[in-house]
DNA sequence: TTAACTTGTTAGTTGACCCTAACAATTTAA
DNA sequence: TTAAATTGTTAGGGTCAACTAACAAGTTAA
């Protein structure tokens, strides 16, 4: 991995940062919940990342990140979201498979990658005029099969009213 | 997995299909070796494959896909191949980078999202007129960090002389 | 045709990461 | 204020998938 943790430490360093949104307390059963593993498997999981001081865990006590471990959270969770963005608002996929594919391609995906990605997203969704067209156009084709002719034609009426 | 195999189990299969291509006998060396793992580690894993009826393998001799298997390897293929495409020709990652990527993503994307990646790329590439100005629009816009005024202006003028 | 090399296999080990069972600490409420 | 419920921990075990070391089978060339 990027970050040089693995997999599943990533999603547990992921888990602690967006359950201690807004200051919130991060809790054992919690990630255990989200994560959908034993409470064992989180102990054992933030033993190993207290000892490489990316988490602070006392017995009994709430799970906070090390500035480290919140630089490399937080470097996973951007990771998820540009490819959330991207699944659900360019390729529409429905949004609770897109969260799950996002989590689990999150681990793989390269910084250069990355980067283009999510200037990809920003590219087409804030576009001045003609890229919502070009989403919609994809949908049509999508559904379709083919592209629909007649937002190809009002698509180059509207550009040449603009001249 | 989508396939009811590991990501490392989709691994050797997929090896197996690109190996042997063009009906080329496939060697446990050969697959060690784009792998990247030791021999032992192909042979307990074509033994497991083989246990599955997803491979032939006959002690010191070739292996080959069955039906079943040759099916599983295919839709890996094609993830792979769907990722892969996208980075490069979308979003203009570095092939190698691209390859790098495609190849640990491919474990894990729905065929949902699988479906409408592939027509994405599809409906991009296969544009009558105004895509490629728009992957033009967003290799600029990556670079220069805002969008080509003077690119846009050109698109509306060619769309309205084909009115 | 046998010695050297390549290729493939077996056996045993390791590490990551999950689990269950049992227990301990802490919190809540009767 | 103590009994019950919740939360967290420890110990021990399983699976997966890699590894090394040692050896066996097959191939090539002197």
């Amino acid at each position: 991995m990027v970050t040089g943790q693995s997999a599943s430490m990533e999603d547990y360093l992921e888990a602690v940062v967006v359950l201690g949104g807004e200051g919130k307390a991060v809790r054992v059963t919690q990630i255990s919940k989200v994560l959908g593993v034993k409470k064992p498997s989180v102990v054992s999981a933030l033993t190993k990342l207290s000892e490489e001081g990316l988490v602070r865990h006392e017995r009994y006590g709430c799970v906070e990140l090390t500035s480290e471990g919140e630089r490399i959270a937080q470097d996973v969770y951007r990771r998820h979201e540009a490819l959330r963005h991207f699944l659900v608002e360019i390729l529409n996929v429905d949004p609770e498979i897109a969260a799950e594919d996002a989590c689990k391609m999150e681990h793989s995906l390269s910084p250069a990658s990355l980067e283009r990605l999510a200037k990809f997203v920003e590219f087409i969704l804030n576009c001045p005029r003609e890229e919502p067209v070009c989403l919609e156009g994809f949908n049509y084709y999508f559904e379709h099969g083919e592209r629909d002719e007649e937002l190809l034609a009002r698509c180059q009426r509207e550009n040449s009213g603009k001249d």
